[in-house]
DNA sequence: CATGAATGAGCCTTCATTCAT
DNA sequence: TATGAATGAAGGCTCATTCAT
């Protein structure tokens, strides 16, 4: 019974190793560029092998997606529990996005490569499914968030907006902002030279703005938002590879 | 002086041709269905006469880019006049994003490509000024509605915050959102089955947050937008295919 | 003694079962979907045990053939005996040959597959010898009912024709009848619906043409040969799965 | 207009390359050992020159096919004139197959493979058509000596067989006695050293056995067969390239 | 004996790019 | 300048066979 459980573990141990291999090639060079070929030669193992792991290419390019979702869930997970006061858990979210886009920079970007419909398609459903369980599950935990602060009286939400609703709206400023920063030809030389200041600031501003309970100052919510940071930096200090 | 310019003149058409069958290829198809050769035949043009025109595929997908980012140029000149409220005119400039977001999705999404940095590296500088440019003007002419509000008294930046930061804000939000709501493959089933609105409500909650002058209702708001956009709508008829 | 010869029935079995699933696939499918792997999965055995049986995939193959002829060899031997009238006795191997080619289809079609070079080549000779062993042996029965009829005074072989050549020429009508049955896209089309009947015509000419007595009108021929193969249909019920 | 028939001519004369150099492997080693890689290497050409000329590897065998049917049907044309009486016409015929399968024996094996279902499904309708139509026209003269005989009172066609099915079965026992002697183990070990005089034989028996007018003896048709071959071995005597 | 991971040559096909005409 | 045949590297994938366990 002990052999069976070594080989096992050596065959889970390549499995991570491919996608080890795999993700920078993905990453900086784009989805051409990662090839089973080249995979292969790299892991100085056959192609076969390779096949053996994983049916086809697109199935490496989701098996690095749900990877990456899933440190993403963890964070979101250390962060909702981070305070007792609803505000201060969605900060604690923020400092999450904030941590995973620029320390686990590659893993955010990974993330992008399930929204290739070419991609999505020829992969199987079991992967599919971990991923949309991934993302309902990151889903859940913020909303619950919001209904956690409507119930407490810290927010009231108006003009028929769901909690869903807004999340969607802090979602958007922060994965677009992200994306901005990471694609953009010229942030800097477009006057922006400071883009994460810049959204924490609307964030500050949109909290506010749908008067959420209790309202401090951009200071205290700098502050708090580094606090919450440097908490998860040190949860998450082995898996923030990148900068 | 007469011959030359005529042949200038086909030579202009040519390239315009070859973008107008490039551009719902790479659009519905993507990358790779999009080859020299299938190109060539639809032109009923030989492969080599394509090279004469672009030195590479790439260059072809930066100039398609090009003309999308040409058009949402147009589209804020447009919108940046449409009032002498400046935030009106900023409301306006909301509504050039979503009509150019939904009603020139192909536009939209072309101008993804440019964010692939295979095809960016590839491309020529020349290409790639043109496309800083556009992008540079975009920004001021809305930086400049900003500053013109802070002119007029009806805003305050506060805690340091630049025209251009402000901006970035309001871009991060609504390229976000577009870019979620077009390739997630499961917005409506996390419960988010109105993003646009919520996007309306999350900006509205922002200039409020702000104390952006004048304050109305978010009904007040939706109709300046709604407004906004039939009037761009008109404007930009012939060039709105989608829908 | 009682060990190894139980361990060799398994053997056996298990032999008999590779076949019984290699069968449909080589023949449903072909030569290339059936594969090693795919046997063994069906199998529920390694790959490596399927190697254990068959030193390579060819010999699968000609194993196939081997029961296949064994089949028509039994088949043959029960119609060598179903009258004591020579011309008859042929007829009813005629039936036997309708009856494996119609009823056995699997089987007939199986038995071509070792006359392609790359397969025969690839095989022992101990299994090419039993091929040839079993042809040895149809053959024998048949030319046998010829010499016997020939010794009875019912046919004479003029112009130094010898009982196998006489044999060849109805194998040869009735396999290539079939195989151009089976296989010409359009038979019908060129003015043959009805490809047994004609054959049979046939067989009744040539028989009447070398004189062999007793000869009958057709419509006696036809009487006999269905006689002939109800009764293989009995005695062969269990074996005839197709159709 | 001197230069691009030139270029069209070697075009052609290269197509025409691919095809002699395809048709040995095919026949002598097999479907799979007959690789666009080999074949390109043969060539000394690129593979992709290959692919200028045929789609796929089908195509090259059903091209490969047509070649071949079309030179047996100039036999079969060459043939049904070679004598104004309808029996000699038919022997005419019978000996156009005997050179056809045993001087052209590739051309003759050739044209199995468009038996297979695989190829066939995978080639364009095109060359489809042509094939088909090869086979019309070859049936077409084969059938048309036959009811030229019966207009003549040569012949009467008895038990309601047609002109095709009465075809079908000297068609049956030549094509069948081709395939076994070109592919049995064992036909000689058999008893069958002379295959081509015995088939010649029953050919005379059942033209006998039908009635068939004017009826003379064995030797007299081996004579008409060896005439009618020598006639046909001249006019195609560039083309025979085998033995 | 049974296992099944590893192998790696080989397959068919695509396509951006070149260059002689 | 236009042409389009030729190129040939590269791609994803298959599978018969081996061999350490």
């Amino acid at each position: 019974m002990v052999t069976p459980s070594r080989k096992q573990r050596e065959i889970q141990e390549r499995e991570a190793q491919i996608l080890k291999l795999a993700r920078p090639i993905l990453l900086r060079e784009g989805y051409q560029p990662l090839s089973m070929d080249r995979l292969a030669t790299l892991m100085e193992y056959a192609k076969g092998t390779l096949y053996n792991h994983f049916p086809n290419k697109e199935e490496i390019v989701l098996a690095l997606a749900i990877e990456s979702m899933e440190l993403r869930l963890k964070m979101f997970e250390a962060a909702s529990i981070a305070s007792r006061v609803p505000r201060e858990r969605l900060l604690a979210i923020g400092a999450a996005c904030e941590l995973y886009t620029q320390s686990c920079a590659d893993h955010f970007a990974i993330e992008d490569w399930i929204r290739n419909s070419t991609i999505w398609n020829k992969s199987s459903t079991a992967r599919q499914d971990l991923i949309r369980q991934c993302e309902g599950r990151c889903m859940s935990i913020v909303s619950g968030i919001v209904r956690d602060a409507v119930a407490h009286g810290d927010l009231k939400l108006e003009n028929d907006l769901t909690a869903e609703e807004m999340i969607f709206g802090f979602w958007a400023i922060n994965y677009g902002s992200q994306v901005l920063a990471a694609t953009s030809p010229s942030l800097v030389s477009l006057g922006v030279p400071n883009a994460p200041r810049a959204i924490r600031h609307h964030c500050f501003t949109l909290l506010n703005g749908f008067g959420w309970q209790p309202m401090g100052d951009f200071a205290d919510h700098i502050k708090a938002m580094d606090r919450f940071g440097d908490l998860l930096r040190k949860q998450f200090a082995d898996q923030l590879t990148n900068r």
